[in-house]
DNA sequence: GATGAATGAGCATTCATTCAT
DNA sequence: GATGAATGAATGCTCATTCAT
């Protein structure tokens, strides 16, 4: 993940990888199939579990303004727990078709989000004239542009602008999806 | 432009390049200097174009809500205008630092939306509690996400569906902001 | 060709064959697609032209017995004209199922002997009782074991033993037909 | 044995032997030096029992006729008991110099055959105006054809054609060397 | 005896770029 | 302008072999 965060899927070779850690190239090959599958088990791991504490929050017994709060918290957090899991997120995965097999896991985000929102909207939380579906990928790339500008150094990432981005983007979502 | 949306920069082989433009590979060194002045040219040629639309929105005599929605309708617009060049962009030059002699220019546009923002916050359209230079960013990217959402196939981009995605992006956006 | 009977085909690297023709590795796959497309066109370009020899003399207004010893000794003239493409075809492609694409056309010279065959048990030169299939197997063995033991150095190839061979194998082939 | 023969000597990996014969591949370097050691046990092993009894046919007291019969007879009948065996001499032993040092054993037979002629010769049951020496790689050849036909699927083995193939090999050949 | 993690030499193949024509 | 043969650096991957356990 280091590797791929530092030099990017293509301009890291294999050997890097197995330098970085402190391995023979080769071995890497009694672990994963090909490069590509290194990108793809990094992918697979940390997003599920990234998933599952979505999937923790949309279960949780709170109001969908909370339940979207406590997304957004989750996403942008990850850039400080995991600086570079979230740059080869961002860099690597997120728009490339690299990783085709496993489009569905990315959108299932979108899923929670999505129907988070319908569920605001029917409580009445929410205004009902939006289009849940749309809102979720619009929202959703708010944050995602967030952790972006930290990871290619826009943002600036001070634990204070961490603290207001989170506080910005829930407060721009919430007043615009307000009943 | 076309076979960067098709292949993808690192998939496209010179050679592709030049044979859908129906010339010889060697033809293509004439008018560029490298594979990646191709992506740079593509990128400054229409970018440029774009920004300085932007601009003009920025200059017009309008409410600054009234030039965000029109920030918004030229980015959403150009899907159905250039669905190539907004592939190229979404993932080509959006986020890799294949560009970083164009970073800034790629920046132009935040540093647009912040100063229309900061006119709306000063004039008393949008309230003042907000890091403008934040809100531009989130703003973007929620733009930028429907764009992948219909480079990649994950949102519907028919007619009616594009127009609704403008009402929607535009309709979150001034309400999160407002005052 | 040379490189190929000089070191095998495993034992030659793509850049051996390119060094021996003077050029860099790489322009090595302008004209083929891949190391083994070399082999197969050695094979393909040169077995072919054999093969219309062969089906030369299978049209030749001659004597069934004439015939045989026609392509025996085209095929045993071949060591001295092209040791190079012998010692290719008798190790890399004679028995190894490498090229088996072309494992028809490599058989296509037992239809042709066997056919010459028949055509001398019709005629009354060669007796019946022997199955013409089988036969053009054992006398095409002969033949290629004879290359085989010039190829590996355990058989004699000055000029008179090359001559002795052709008649000797022959002489065998013709009495152990004959009717 | 059954590996090398499945998928050649270069097409097995040592790890494919190993699974084939139910252990970890490392336990197969208590008992065999290398890759190349493995061939050249199952050849030393089954070539030497060969041998053996093809010396015994040539001690025996029977013409030389017989002698030849009894060793085409061992030579083809070992695809019925031993179809593996078969496949990886006539693949990998008989023609690469991949077994240099065993070229001298392989070439044993061919001595065999040879004195059994010239001793035919001697008794005035063969011609004598046949080289011996050429006669023993020719027969020879024609045997082991029929065998890479039987290995290569190009000849039918069931068992009546075997039995032919005995029968029209022998015959031909002592035709072929009849005085 | 047995395992399998670890090694690293070796090699085919790709492809951007050059340049003589 | 235009071609495409020629170059060669770069790199992913394989697999025989070793050896600590």
């Amino acid at each position: 993940m280091r590797t791929f965060a530092d030099l990017g899927f293509h301009g890291a070779r294999v050997s890097d990888i197995a330098e970085h850690a402190g391995v023979a190239h080769g071995l890497l090959y009694h672990y994963f199939a090909s490069k590509e599958d290194v990108l793809q088990t990094i992918f697979r791991e940390n997003w599920g579990a990234l998933l599952e504490r979505f999937r923790a929050v949309e279960r949780a017994d709170e109001s969908a303004a909370d339940k979207l709060a406590g997304i957004a918290k989750i996403l942008l957090r990850t850039w400080r727990n995991d600086p570079a899991l979230v740059t080869v997120m961002v860099r690597e995965v997120a728009r490339s078709p690299k990783l085709q097999s496993q489009v569905e896991e990315v959108r299932e985000v979108f899923s929670i989000l999505e129907r988070v929102i319908l569920e605001g909207q029917r409580r009445g939380e929410f205004r009902a004239d939006i289009d849940a579906r749309l809102a979720s990928w619009i929202l959703y790339g708010g944050l995602e542009e967030v952790l972006t500008g930290w990871v290619l150094g826009g943002l600036s990432d001070s634990a204070t602008d961490v603290e207001r981005a989170e506080r910005t983007a829930i407060d721009l979502a919430l007043r615009g999806l307000a009943a």
